[in-house]
DNA sequence: TTGTACAAATGAAGTGATTGATTTTACGTT
DNA sequence: AACGTAAAATCAATCACTTCATTTGTACAA
C-alpha cells in the first residue's frame, strides 16, 4: 500500500476523461451526463443525443469505482471456496457451479470475485476476504461445518447463500436433495438383489457428506438390513480415495460399493479393475454427481444425477435478489437428485436373468 | 442502476465508522489515522498504539472502495477465460490455473476477478469486462488467435498478461513449449517402430494447438516421414472429440495415437476399448497436459508434462509487477514440456523385445 | 535565548461519481 | 402580457479515503 510508483506507463498512454470533461465538451452539467449514462429520465432527447456522442468521441468509460463508492454498491458477488475443500478444486464441480454463477452474474451486470482458500492460511482466508469488502455478496460454495468464514461474513454484514446444507437456522441456502438420492441409488442396489453395499462417503464434516450416508442408512433401514459400521468408508472426494475405499471394502466381502461421488467411483472401478473383479457381475458400483464423464467410463456408471449447473444459477439469482434487498424471507431450495441407471449397477443383469 | 431502495437492512445492523470518526475517537486526524492504517512512517509509536486500540474497539475496516478511488488502484486481478473455450472450462486445466493464480495473488494482497466468456454474447464480452473496469490487470486464458478481447484491454489501457501463445509481437506472456513437448512425444513413438502416428489436434485457431500440431511434424519430418493430412483430426479438447478423432483415424489404419490433450486421450482408450483395439499392442497412445487421472487410467497414459500451476502462477506475478510499475521489457517465459513414459505408448513391449 | 533541524501531526485539495434540493427554461392558459 | 406548470438542467453536498504542502512540537547546539 502506498509503495506504488505515482506514475504508470500505461496511465500515459490512455487520455482519460471523467464525468466533468463531458459536461464541458457537452455543454451541461455533470448531472445531466450521470442521467444519461445511467439511463434515467428526466432529459431531453436532443441533449441525450449530444452527450452521447461526446462519450462516443472520446471514448468515455465511467469510472466504476467512484459509482461505487457514491451509490454504495460494487456489483461484484464474491464466490468463496473454503480451504477445507481447496484440494477437490480441481473437480468438475466447481468450474459447473462458477460458470452458472458467473453467467446469472452477466446477465444482471454483476461482476464476480473469486476466493480460494489456501490449506497454508488458516484464519486468515476469512480476514482477507472480509477486509476487502469490495463486493456486494458472497456464495459460499459448500464448506465444512461450523466453518467461522460464515459467521465472519455474516457479523460483517456480508448478504450471503449457501451452496449447499445450511449452517444456521434462518441461513439462505440452496442444496440438493443428497439424502433421498443417496436413498433411491441404494434402494435401487437393494432391489437388484446386493446384500452387503459398501459406502465410500466424503470427509463427514461436510453436510452433502452427512446427508448421502443418512439416505444410505434410510435405505438399509426400510429394507431391514443391519447397519455395519465396517462397511463405510470416509473418503475425500478424490479419485485416489475411491480407489482405498474399495481395496478395504474388497476386504470385507461387499457386492456393491456405492461412491458418493463419481470421481470416487472412478477411483473403486480402477481399484476393481487391477483386482480382476468383474463390474457389475461381482461387484455392482454407483457414482453420484453424474458427472459429463460417467457415462464414458467403462462400464457406464450408474450415478445420481444433481443439478449442478441450475443450483449455482439458483444461488446467484438468490443472491442478486437479496443484495438487492427484494428479498425477505430467507430463501431455502431443495433441488431433487435422481438416479440414471447405466451399467455400472448391473440393472441389465437382473433385467436378462428375468428374460 | 440507480433502482436499488435507499435503506439496507444488513446495513442498519452494522454500525459503520469511516476515517474521519476513528480520528475523532482517537483525537488525532485523518491522516494519521490513514498513516496507521497503512503502516506509513512518520507517526509517534504512542499514537500509532492509540490508533490501533480505537480501531480494534470499533471494529474499523477501510473502506476498499474509497482507498480504489484515492490511489486509483483497486488491487484486483483480473482473470480472462474467452468464450471460444468457455466449453472446456470444466477440464482440470482451468481450475488449475485458476488455483495458483488465486495463490499468488492472495500472496501479494490481491482479489481475483472471474470472466468467463458465454456462447451467447459474442462482441459484448469484451465490452463488459472493460466497462466494468474495476481491476488493476488482466491474466488471459488461452484465447484464440486475432481475439479482439485483446485488442479491447490493450485500447482500454489495461495491463495484461496472456497465458499462452501470444498475439503481438510484444505482448507479455506465459507459455508452455508445445511444439518441443510434442515433438518429444512423437519422437519417442517413432523410436518405438510407429509407422502411421494420427495425431487429434486441439481447435487450430489456438496457438497452441498450432504448436503442437507443428511439434508432430517437425519430428516427422526429422525422421523422413511423410506428412498425411489424412492422419490429423481437428478436435476440440473434449472428451468426445477423442473419441470421434480415434474412430476416424481407426479408418486409417494408424498404429499409434498422438492426443494433444489428456482429456481427449481419455475419448481415444474409450473408442478403442469399444473396438477391442489393444492399447499398446495394437495402438499406441500419447496424451498431452499430465493431469492428474494421467496415471489412473487403464492402461497408464504416457502424456506431456506442462507445469500448469507454474504457469499461471508465473504469469500473476508477472501481471503484478507489470501492474506496479516494476515491469520495464516485455515479458515471455516458456516453460519446458516433457514426456512422461508409462503404459500406453507400449515402451515396455519393445524394452521386452530386447531383453 | 534564539535558531535550526527534524519528527509528528494537521489541513485541505484531490479522486469521480450520485442525488436531492433548487433554479431555469419552455410552453400552453387565461 | 402575465401566470402556472412541468420538464430539464444545475448546484452543492456527499461518499471515504490519500497525499502534498504546511504547521506544530521537541530537542539540541550555538
Amino acid at each position: 500500500m502506498g509503495t506504488l510508483p505515482k506514475i504508470w506507463l500505461l496511465d500515459t498512454l490512455k487520455m482519460k476523461h471523467n464525468l466533468k470533461d463531458i459536461a464541458r465538451l457537452a455543454g451541461v452539467s455533470k448531472s445531466t451526463v450521470s442521467r444519461v449514462v445511467n439511463n434515467q429520465p428526466n432529459v431531453n432527447e436532443q441533449t441525450r443525443e449530444k452527450v452521447l456522442e461526446v462519450i462516443r468521441q472520446h471514448n468515455f468509460r465511467l469510472n466504476t469505482t467512484a459509482r461505487a463508492l457514491a451509490t454504495r454498491h460494487t456489483h461484484i458477488l464474491s464466490v468463496i471456496i473454503p480451504q477445507s475443500i481447496a484440494s477437490t478444486f480441481t473437480e468438475p464441480y466447481f468450474p459447473s457451479v462458477i460458470q452458472s454463477v458467473s453467467k446469472v452474474a452477466a446477465e444482471h451486470d454483476y461482476a464476480v470475485m473469486l476466493w480460494i482458500g489456501n490449506d497454508e492460511e488458516e484464519e486468515r482466508f476469512g480476514e482477507r476476504i472480509v477486509m476487502n469488502g469490495m463486493f456486494d455478496g458472497a456464495l459460499i460454495a459448500s464448506s465444512i461445518e461450523n466453518d467461522p468464514l460464515v459467521e465472519h461474513l455474516s457479523k460483517a454484514g456480508f448478504p450471503y447463500v449457501i451452496i449447499g446444507p445450511p449452517h444456521f437456522e434462518n441461513a439462505n441456502y440452496v442444496d440438493v436433495d443428497n439424502c433421498t438420492g443417496a436413498y433411491h441409488a441404494v434402494v435401487h442396489l437393494i432391489g437388484l438383489r446386493r446384500k452387503r453395499i459398501g459406502i465410500i462417503t466424503g470427509p463427514l464434516n461436510m453436510g452433502a457428506s452427512k446427508d448421502r450416508l443418512a439416505g444410505y442408512r434410510n435405505a438399509l433401514a426400510d429394507a431391514n438390513i443391519a447397519y455395519d459400521a465396517n462397511l463405510v468408508f470416509e473418503g475425500t472426494f478424490e479419485e485416489s480415495s475411491g480407489y482405498h475405499g474399495a481395496l478395504a471394502l474388497l476386504q470385507q466381502n461387499v457386492d456393491a460399493i456405492f461412491a458418493v461421488s463419481d470421481t470416487m467411483a472412478l477411483g473403486v472401478l480402477r481399484a476393481l479393475s487391477e483386482k480382476g473383479v468383474k463390474v457389475p457381475e461381482d461387484i455392482a458400483v454407483v457414482g453420484f454427481d453424474d458427472m459429463p464423464f460417467a457415462s464414458h467410463t467403462k462400464p457406464a456408471l450408474t450415478t445420481v444425477h444433481q443439478p449442478i449447473a441450475e443450483l449455482g444459477a439458483d444461488a446467484a439469482r438468490t443472491l442478486i435478489r437479496l443484495v438487492e434487498g427484494q428479498l425477505v424471507e430467507p430463501y431455502q431450495a431443495i433441488f431433487p437428485a435422481y438416479l440414471v441407471v447405466r451399467e455400472s449397477c448391473g440393472a441389465q443383469l437382473i433385467k436378462e436373468v428375468h428374460v
